[in-house]
DNA sequence: ATACTTGCAAAAGATTTGCCGCATG
DNA sequence: CATGCGGCAAATCTTTTGCAAGTAT
């Protein structure tokens, strides 16, 4: 069983044959396809049917927003106008985005975690969610 | 002479009398309806139409296109599918958007600005743009 | 059983574009 | 005057939804 089905076991999400193939194809999305692996619902479309034919993508539309609502997955909006998608990880994680090649680098950092509560705090603000994406370019050695 | 029309001239920005109104509406948006106004297209074409009641929302998106490649003003895509404009400023800020109420607070910190470039240097990158968005709910007293 | 899901196609919402007459520099 | 611009409607792209039939618990 993927760790996203066991996820939506755990949750009480309804589990069918449609959505424990995207659980899976999603559980295994940054083995298969490397950490960087950020498929947005096209390609989640693709790799699905290539599993069952006869998946629509209107299934794969609601099993996604049901599986981000749960908390199971996270979707990101980088500049494109499109959706992506990778699993929730444990440890909170930002995204830079090469401008040229698009590919995405994952980083961790407390210090700016804590910068962001605490600048929320000054506001008279609780954080409830963020949204950090740096864009740049590969340096040149 | 509007603020933005200025900048239009100083940029080569070739000017017609629907990009002068545009120009305005952007370049007043802040005075006349305070510091949070962060209006989408929709909004900008009424205001804009109460100028002049003939420019179609076709010329209203590509003028904010052009004025945003130009770097006149700034697009934001806060979590809601559609583009929100503002005049671009001098000195950059980041948002805080409440959750509740939609409300945009914005702010400047430099340690944070600071930070994000020593991420994305320890990255191997050159920050060339970055996103910021913080997502909060209002702290009772 | 019965409430939830799916597939399909149509709809919706935001944004872009082709065409052609018109304005700008 | 030549090139670029604006208005309109149609097209595009992503995402959502109504409906009838099928499925999970």
């Amino acid at each position: 069983m993927s760790i996203i089905e066991e996820k939506c076991k755990k949750k009480g999400v309804r589990l069918t044959e449609q959505r424990r193939v995207i659980a899976k194809i999603m559980s295994e999305s940054k083995l298969t396809f490397g950490s960087k692996d950020h498929p947005d619902v096209d390609e989640l479309h693709k790799r699905v049917t290539l599993v069952d034919k006869k998946i629509s993508i209107a299934t794969v539309y609601r099993t996604l927003k049901l599986f981000e609502e749960s908390g199971i997955i996270e979707r990101h909006d980088f500049k494109e106008g499109k959706s992506r998608y990778e699993p929730s990880t444990d440890e909170h994680h930002d995204h830079l985005i090469d401008v040229n090649t698009g590919e995405i680098i994952e980083f961790v950092d407390k210090d700016i975690e804590e910068l962001q509560i605490k600048i929320a705090k000054k506001l008279g603000y609780n954080l409830v969610d963020h949204k950090l994406e740096l864009y740049g370019s590969k340096k040149k050695k």
